[in-house]
DNA sequence: GATTCTATTTATAACTA
DNA sequence: TTAGTTATAAATAGAAT
């Protein structure tokens, strides 16, 4: 793809063969990276070089193992674990582990200000433990948000009762339709 | 790569990056398939999309099957456990937590923008403060909407061609009320 | 949302040292 | 042969449809 658009068949010149496919292989593993990046996705790439017997693997062994775990078609690679030394496999663990609870806080948080938002907007208050967790930076927001829901429904507030368990039917699909129809 | 340089970060907006994963994948699996040609070599590719189970893969399931189970049964991983340093590990792990935290700040960033729009859209007023966090792109946009919401919402369904305009110009904010109903 | 269409960025084949 | 350089082919981000 350069100087010269190459044909898609095998490289006779063993030099030139051998660098297009140490600098093809280093691009496709960049991108494969790329790709994890920019979509969230876990890629693993394996490149056996001509009559190589261990094969060029990305993101690494490590994860390669990880990845391939998951794979419906790959028997267990239980095995694999057990020639890994238990400390690395240790920390690889705490790692997914990490990101995971990661996913999680923020998926929390996410639903969270959802619920606290809907319940604003039908007019309920929010007590001060509330307000804490989604934080200083909404309470004005909230507020805000309560008030004009009121107005322009022009319903009195006293249709949700003050009773604070608005919460407990957050969450399910109702609720949230009913915040989606009212936001959209 | 293309009409401007984009950074390798998660990208937000989801329809983007599903537009992003396609072609970024079937190119990282058209170039495996070339690398194969050119030099002879086996390469396989798996790649899981975001909470995806099942893998898309190079060649095909049968190939990979066969890949893969040529590196599962590779004597010695442990040789590369071993000239992995427990530092080069844990740099790996600390730049991988790095990432995640980066993209859990985009999404957060995300959700203020989304709920300063709501309230712009309810005729809330943004103070500076507000403005400054989602930006001066947004300014505009948050202004004119706020204009357009006082004027139509005196007339409710006025609103729909309104939402319609927001959908068009704001990217990732048009997700909430799909959001909202797909986190139920 | 999917496709198609550019404008640009990347990747890279051939070249050069 | 291994590294850079450069001209050209590919990939692709954002826009248009």
């Amino acid at each position: 793809m350069a100087r010269k658009k190459v044909a898609l068949r095998y490289i006779r010149n063993s030099s030139t063969r051998r660098v297009t496919f140490e600098k093809r292989r280093n691009s496709l593993m960049k991108k494969a990276g790329d790709l994890g990046a920019l979509c969230n996705t876990k890629a693993c790439v394996l490149v056996y070089g001509e009559g190589a017997s261990m094969p060029d693997v990305f993101p690494s062994h490590a994860d390669a193992v990880a990845i391939l775990s998951k794979y419906k078609y790959m028997p267990d690679l239980v095995q694999f674990k057990n020639t890994m030394s238990q400390e690395e496999f240790l920390i690889e663990r705490i790692t997914k582990l990490q990101e995971e609870a990661n996913m999680f806080r923020c998926e929390r948080e996410d639903r969270e200000i959802r619920i606290l938002l809907h319940k604003a907007m039908l007019g309920g208050s929010l007590d001060a433990h509330e307000v804490a967790r989604v934080g200083p930076k909404l309470e004005v927001i909230l507020k805000n948000l309560g008030d004009r829901i009121t107005k322009i429904s022009k319903k009195p507030p006293a249709l949700q009762p003050h009773a604070t368990y608005v919460t407990n039917n957050i969450g399910d699909v109702s609720s949230t339709s009913t915040e989606a129809s009212g936001l959209a």
